[in-house]
DNA sequence: GTGGTCTAGACCACG
DNA sequence: GTGGTCTAGACCACG
């Protein structure tokens, strides 16, 4: 299901949060379909009740999800994805400018970013 | 000098590795010159020695500079800096793909490289 | 018919029993005028008729309406309506003090006061 | 020190929240100056850390405070606000309407206003 | 069964 | 010593 690195620097509820935002992205979850509940996904993934929560609360805070207390968490829609948006371009141009700035080349960024998005423009 | 933020999440000695890479790409420290020692950088930052210290020791790990105990802290040269690359450009990889996952379109990425090599190609 | 809203903090029965509360005042409920059956309203309402029932439980605790386990429930009249002024009165004074304590001005407040009982003594 | 009440059905977190803004306003807690570490405040008010952290959390996401993970955490300034001024003049509204709904007066209402204020505007 | 609150306690990075 | 993350687990309100 989720791709999960308990290693990474990232924190679970981090990768969590940018798993359920993918899946919304992709469609997989549509608007206003209930997300798992707390203690499913939990246990799917098999990490603490509370990891997931606090990954639902950060996307509710961001305006991505919304939680009825009782009836379950659901989705609010792409077009609610901004400020996840910003955050991805900020963190974008935070890596250009160091790698900028230890000698990358441009000609490399652009062969990377073709290599991410499947040069499907020339398809 | 260099440009450190306390309130970045990245740590302050990264911060600092980073600005001294900058600083050799830019020629401003050249190959075999003497970096400021431990304490005076510390001191000019306003920071703790053990952080400036951390910084260079990871510098040394990653084959940037060397150290001979007594003189002194030394540029190996930009050369030495394919480690650096890697990592920045992993950083680049990671952040253009949770950009497009989160809904962030080609055209938009491409501007900001463009943005961030500031079209110098044209010049 | 009453204004229920699922994402309202307060419970849904505190709601209804709101709601029910403010019929009466307005005269819509008349003394010993018989209430919706539980599962008549729950249907209307379209909400679990444990929910109906638990605010008419609390009614009739708070002395505003009377049942009569065959025949129905009903109004008590609106002389009874004292323990919800008590409680709406209490709910005031905390809004009020918390108002104060982040900063509001007591000005302030008395344009709210005012705006909601909309100048009608003016009238 | 501050004032808990653990029976209340605001959570703790809430109401030290309260406490700190309450402070803030009161000129206790100086723009800039640091706010008791998360351990030192669990300990003294016998609470859980993570209520505390909670607290300061949902405080750095109103823009009151901010915090420098290991430095600790700061005061913004009573600029800094008005997310809580609004909160609590919603939270009047909604008392209000319900008061009226339940048959409070409006002279009721003004009375308890001046209570609260302390009709220091005549002294 | 749903999410919300809270505790006790472990381990981590940073400086 | 500072905050951050995470777990295990208890208890609660709501419906």
């Amino acid at each position: 299901m989720f791709s999960l690195d308990v290693k990474s620097k990232d924190p679970i509820y981090t990768q969590l949060e940018k798993n359920i935002v993918r899946y919304i992205n992709l469609g997989i979850y549509e608007k206003n379909s209930m997300l798992p509940s707390v203690r499913a996904l939990a246990c799917e993934l098999g990490i603490n009740p509370n990891t997931v929560s606090k990954a639902y609360k950060n996307l509710e805070a961001k305006n991505v999800i919304y939680t009825f207390s009782v009836k379950g968490v659901f989705v609010k829609g792409t077009e609610s994805l901004t400020t996840f948006n910003k955050i991805a371009t900020d963190e974008i141009k935070t890596a250009l400018r160091d790698a900028k700035n230890s000698g990358v080349e441009k000609t490399e960024v652009i062969e990377i970013v073709n290599e991410i998005w499947e040069r499907k423009e020339n398809d």
